[in-house]
DNA sequence: TCAAAAGTGTTTGTACTACACCCATGC
DNA sequence: GCATGGGTGTAGTACAAACACTTTTGA
């Protein structure tokens, strides 16, 4: 038992994808490194766990200082461990992703990184590490948990036409889907509640705004897209 | 950069749920614990990672130690990161979930445990450490991917009979499917190939014997199993 | 009064469910 | 012959895809 700290440990890590929805356009947020290896590449979010940190509070903390963000949508994504992943050294790195809606949140520049910008997803730069791989990962998970669980609404505001979450789901899933039917299923889904409420100051009809219904208890929501 | 390992790290092991199907039934393997903490109690089969080793080498490694296996079907399920999930520090768990077929191969006990057993998923022990937490979550990933993905050919022999796929199906989802209509679906999909072998010594008509189909390119297999 | 987006409804086809029937084998 | 499990077929139904029509707004 005394001798269960003298093994010597691969480095722990957390890297996220916080993707974000605007313009129609779905986003990840990304650092430009300030310092070798990879000097000026862009990479994603992550940093080192410490002994008394969970993943999340390491996400959390790491978010925050560069993002001033809190109460973040995050899921564990998966754990990667190619043992040549990065030249340091052996780091393990558990990915996390996330959900925000940025026009909730202002970027902050960290001390780990010159540059804090959002990417849209079909105009990725060349990622450092392995962290396209990460990415790919992200993307893949997001597309097909959506087709069952309410995540886009974390993309959202707390009001949004049926258009835009219609709109939400065919950026993300990068296909299309028929607005008709999609309202009715998300409707008879329970997913969202009209809340009566129509947005003004628009250029044709007003359209009627919806919110996520958050008393939500069964899931039997299931969009059948085919995967390309 | 030289201070890169400075840092004081967590520990980081790989906790593996290998599930395997004797007399339909499904059944985990478990080690009994013979040294504090836990002393005496049923535990996952699990390691420490050690700097040079991959995830999945660290699970080949154990288990060949303990089973003399190989060529393992191994799928990461998640990574469990609570604090306090170890009383003696901090320790990460990767977890894995194994599928094999008891039939092929020799329990050996290790150096680790003094006694080594499969249970079977309806009638476990307590488990130590979060080990409860984990098991759960294989179960309930394996419920889902055999739904929609060939995952039970890892758990029969070569060559297996329609009944005895239907049984197994059953009994992971531990749900009543129709017989016929399993047939067909699981046909359809081309996920089986009938090898036209008949098995013989039984006491009813011959069934047929299939083999899983390695050459699937598409899957459009889908169970619609109502998860209670 | 026209264009564009939003709301609502209907037809059509497909795929799943729930069955029934016949076949082969051992006793 | 009969009980038992194995192989195959079919009618009914529910749901999803494809599509049309009406309504509301700004210009």
């Amino acid at each position: 038992m005394s001798a269960f700290h003298t093994y010597k440990n691969p480095s722990l890590a957390v890297d996220m994808v916080v993707f974000g929805y605007q313009d129609n356009k779905l986003s990840v947020l990304l650092l430009n490194r300030n310092e070798e290896p990879f000097k000026n590449e862009w990479t994603l979010p992550g940093g080192f766990v410490r002994m008394e940190d969970t993943f999340e509070e390491t996400c959390t903390n790491i978010l925050s200082k560069k993002l001033g963000l809190t109460k973040l949508y995050l899921e564990q994504l998966y754990s990667f461990d190619e043992t040549d992943r990065d030249p340091r050294g052996r780091v393990i790195s558990v990915a996390y992703y996330s959900l925000i809606n940025p026009a909730k949140f202002k970027i902050v520049a960290g001390s780990m990184a010159n540059d804090v910008k959002w990417f849209e997803v079909k105009k990725m730069p060349k990622l450092a590490f392995d962290h396209k791989k990460i990415f790919a990962a992200a993307i893949k998970r997001l597309q097909s948990k959506i087709l069952y669980f309410p995540l886009g609404f974390e993309l959202l505001d707390d009001l949004f036409t049926m258009s835009e979450l219609h709109q939400l789901y065919e950026c993300i899933l990068d296909t299309e889907i028929d607005r008709r039917n999609f309202s009715r299923k998300i409707l008879d889904a329970d997913f969202i509640i009209n809340t009566g409420i129509k947005r003004e100051g628009v250029k044709n009809r007003q359209p009627d705004l919806f919110k996520f219904n958050k008393k939500l208890k069964q899931n039997n929501f299931h969009l059948n897209i085919q995967q390309q």
